[in-house]
DNA sequence: TTTTCTATTGATAATGATTATCAATAATAA
DNA sequence: TTATTATTGATAATCATTATCAATAGAAAA
């Protein structure tokens, strides 16, 4: 018993001293676990079975990886970080994964203008809260947008009632985005001149 | 010179009648001549001089066609419509004009996930002032909303302030869509339970 | 008016993201 | 363990949009 559980420790210690190891020789972070509680399954697993989807190799390993990726990836891009862990993947299976992701809510698939979707996780642990995206109309550069939330929570429930009311629909979400010129780009545009 | 007056005056009335005698016919709203200015050339002319751009037959037709289309017309659907009064048309001609059209700010291009782009007229006589849209998820019908100008005016100013000093922005414009289940849809999904 | 220059056009091929198809596989309930 | 059927991977198909290119036609200059 009491061994059980100093061997318990020192395997904890271990993976951990081997984590930090590898973060310093490939300078960047590395997840060797899927992302569970320690004693439980992964927090996504009560979303699959509710709906009667399976929990498939695939499907795990395609959250893994959204949950890893910063930014909002395409699903090309999201493709050829699982096939690293997934070499077997198919490109069907990754668009097919998060449209079902997408109907859960547990992603958000966006549309920046460019002509391909892009996705972001939007439940489960360290996850960004609500926000907007701020878009270069030069660069394509997205920056996430969190701020002013009382207002906009404020403004968004009148105008949401005020539409429920008029036009008998039932909101379910709202879009904003705003679309700009980084700084960036004014700075080389003003160069050219 | 009075008989000049005369007869214009002649041909106005007569122009006037035979369109009101055609939407008796046909019940709908018929445009027989280019929407111009009585004596002048169309309202459009100056942004494409401005521009250096040639006006040219497709473009004057594409024009036309897109101040007389109700809603949101696709690249698609302005094709078809242009075909009739210009048969020679090509479609990339479509998308090209459409293309310079949003660049001169002349018409807006909308997205409502459905994989293709959609167009509305943003300038000109007649057309709808500055509003968002309302999207049935299930039906893809879209309402045009232009309430509460006052209370968003004021939001979009304080938010667009805050983006341009915090991230260096220069905000040039911004997108608000609201996603919902329109009443139909709503009553059809209630009868199916 | 005529000439010259080049933006624009139409036809069509190419692109690229996404979706459909289908036999093989594997997750779940019995 | 077995039966059922959702899911998968490979690949073909779809479909909106873009690129290509020789021919055409605005419009500035002569």
């Amino acid at each position: 018993m009491v061994f059980d559980y100093q061997l318990h420790l020192i395997l904890l210690f271990s993976y951990f001293a081997f984590k930090i190891y590898l973060r310093i020789i490939f300078k960047k972070e590395v997840k060797m676990m899927p992302r569970r509680g320690p004693f439980g399954p992964p927090w996504w697993h009560p979303w699959f079975k509710n709906c009667g989807c399976r929990i498939t190799g695939p499907r795990e390993v395609i959250l893994q990886v959204l949950s890893e990726m910063p930014g909002h990836p395409s699903a090309d891009e999201i493709y050829l970080s699982v096939k690293k862990l997934y070499p077997q993947i198919g490109l069907a299976t990754v668009y097919r994964t998060l449209d079902l992701l997408a109907n859960l809510g547990l992603v958000h698939k966006l549309d920046f203008g460019e002509g391909r979707a892009r996705y972001e996780l939007a439940k489960g642990p360290g996850t960004k809260g609500h926000h907007h995206h701020l878009i270069c109309i030069r660069c394509q550069k997205v920056v996430d947008y969190a701020d002013f939330t009382d207002e906009e929570r404020e403004f968004l429930e009148k105008v949401e009632k005020s539409l429920s009311e008029k036009y008998n629909f039932q909101i379910t979400d709202h879009l904003i985005q705003f679309y700009g010129i980084c700084e960036e780009c004014r700075r080389r545009e003003g160069e050219e001149k």
